[in-house]
RNA sequence: GGAGAGGUGGCAGAGUGGUUGAAUGUGGCGGUCUCGAAAACCGUUGUACGUGCAAACGUACCGAGGGUUCGAAUCCCUCUCUCUCCGCCA
């Protein structure tokens, strides 16, 4: 959610500045329309209600010196602006709600920082690491791999639940898991983050905090719990963990706040049916290892430098080439302020796919969860918020099996997932 | 799932229709005293929004949302959470 009182004052500039950069065209007129309705309206009731307070204890004095006839009156008196002002007070919370939602479905500004662009041809490359290396014979992608280690199964995913999902069995399941446990330790051991495990389950309230919800409600499954309320499955462990302090004031001590949490995600992925329908590489469930900071303003982009530093030092460990891209404002999330997409390199698809996605949001997320900090006895201020995959367990899995492939169809175990695998070196076929 | 009891300021805890944004205690902050500290005493101590250059004034908020009333922390309804007992269960 943007600042109500930056767009009251600069409506044309941030209209103009969503248009070039998000090419989000605002409802202007609407907006200032509703705000000089609200403003006059706001004004009669609020003075209405000062009216009514006051003649109504009034009323309760006269009522203690046993002045009943002077009370009468008074309550008369009430009376004869009593249904203006109920009309006023509800034409009121109408109009604010109204704006509430206008202002909801508005994205984040990109920050200056971010390429002006349009698609993700317009992102850019900040960094390439590592450089893929050479095969003496032609690299297969993952789904073989994982067929001649008979241990990726697709149907039988299919047939238990339905399309996009999967079932691993023997090393691959095994090294899945060592992938997130490799991740979580080293996040918690080398970069500090606090360990922390969430529910699955989120409301509609977490949701909207996070920016997922109104606007994008398809791309979630949900649960009906009953007929006014449902719980969602969450699509990355973002929304928990941000909304651990929604409502929350914090100390400035308290900032940075570090968090990693592995969950799986869930997302519905609808508007992509015919995108990466082979293989894991876009499932309705992944695993994903999440890192979140709440950060003081001052510092979260210096804050999301080192983050994204702590995703990209993954693929370091594990030998696997990367590159690194700023993405343009047009391809950016809708609560992103800016956003750094790290993509890996994978032999089989021999393409750089999206493995993390670091973003910073600054208040924009605080200013919907109401999550703010406090200097000393000063006045609270609303912190800002940043997560990045550190990194997605999935397509992590993916790249190990595709670029440790071998001629024979086994792979390598890489070097520091090794204690994780029991000291095993190489994943043969069963 | 059944029965009962409750959600009040940072915390504890009064308050069942009328100057109650809320007693009292405690914690926090400022001060007096002291070489300093403790103790004691005095003062102060929530959030958000609106109008305004400001000072200030006003409005809303006692789990959430509705309702009754001139007036609601207090009465009514719905939801939600916590606790106790029973049942079930990893």
């Amino acid at each position: 959610m943007l600042d109500l009182q930056t767009l009251r004052n600069d409506i044309q500039d941030v209209a103009a500045k969503l248009k070039e950069r998000r090419n989000f065209v605002m409802d202007v007129d609407t907006f200032v329309s509703l705000e000089s309705a609200r403003k006059s309206i706001q004004s009669d009731t609020e003075q209405l209600q000062a009216k009514r307070n006051s003649i109504s204890k009034d009323i309760g004095l006269a009522k203690k010196n046993g002045d009943d006839q002077k009370a009468s009156d008074l309550m008369k008196a009430v009376g004869e602006f009593a249904d203006q002002l109920k009309i006023n007070e509800e034409k009121l919370s109408g109009i604010q709600s109204e704006i509430r939602d206008l202002l909801s479905g508005i994205p984040n500004l990109p920050h200056d920082s971010a390429p002006i662009g349009k698609t993700e041809e317009d992102n850019v490359e900040v960094k390439k690491v590592g450089a893929p290396r050479s095969y003496d014979f032609e690299p297969i992608d993952h789904v073989d791999i994982g067929e001649h280690l008979g241990a990726l199964d697709f149907e039988r995913a299919t047939k238990i639940t339905g399309s996009r999902f999967a079932v691993m069995l023997g090393g691959v399941a095994r090294l899945h898991r060592a992938i997130a446990q490799y991740m979580l330790d080293i996040h918690t051991q080398r970069h500090g983050y606090t360990e922390i495990y969430t529910p699955y389950l989120v409301n509609a309230d977490s949701l909207f905090g996070t920016g997922q919800l109104p606007k994008f409600e398809e791309d979630l499954f949900s649960i009906p719990i009953s007929d006014e309320q449902s719980f969602y499955l969450i699509p990355t462990a973002e929304v928990p963990v941000t909304n651990l302090y929604r409502g929350e004031i914090l100390t400035a001590e308290q900032l940075p706040t570090k968090f990693v949490c592995h969950t799986p995600c869930f997302r519905s992925e609808a508007g992509s049916y015919g995108r990466d329908t082979r293989g894991m590489i876009r499932q309705h469930q992944f695993d994903k290892v999440e890192l979140v900071q709440f950060s003081h303003p001052d510092n979260s982009y210096e804050q999301l430098e080192t983050l994204t530093g702590h995703a990209e030092s993954i693929l370091i460990d594990l030998d696997i080439p990367f590159r690194t891209v700023t993405l343009c404002t047009g391809d950016m999330g809708f609560s992103s302020a800016k956003t750094y997409d790290i993509e890996v390199w994978l032999p089989g698809q021999n393409a750089y796919r999206e493995i993390s996605s670091c973003s910073n949001f600054e208040a924009f997320q605080a200013r919907r969860m109401q999550t703010r900090f406090r200097v000393g006895k000063g006045k609270t201020e609303f912190v800002h918020t940043l997560n990045g995959s550190g990194l997605a367990v999935g397509r992590t899995l993916i790249a190990v099996l595709e670029n440790y492939q071998l001629k024979d169809g086994s792979v390598e175990v890489p070097q520091v997932l090794q204690s994780y695998m029991g000291g095993m070196e190489l994943i043969e076929p069963s």
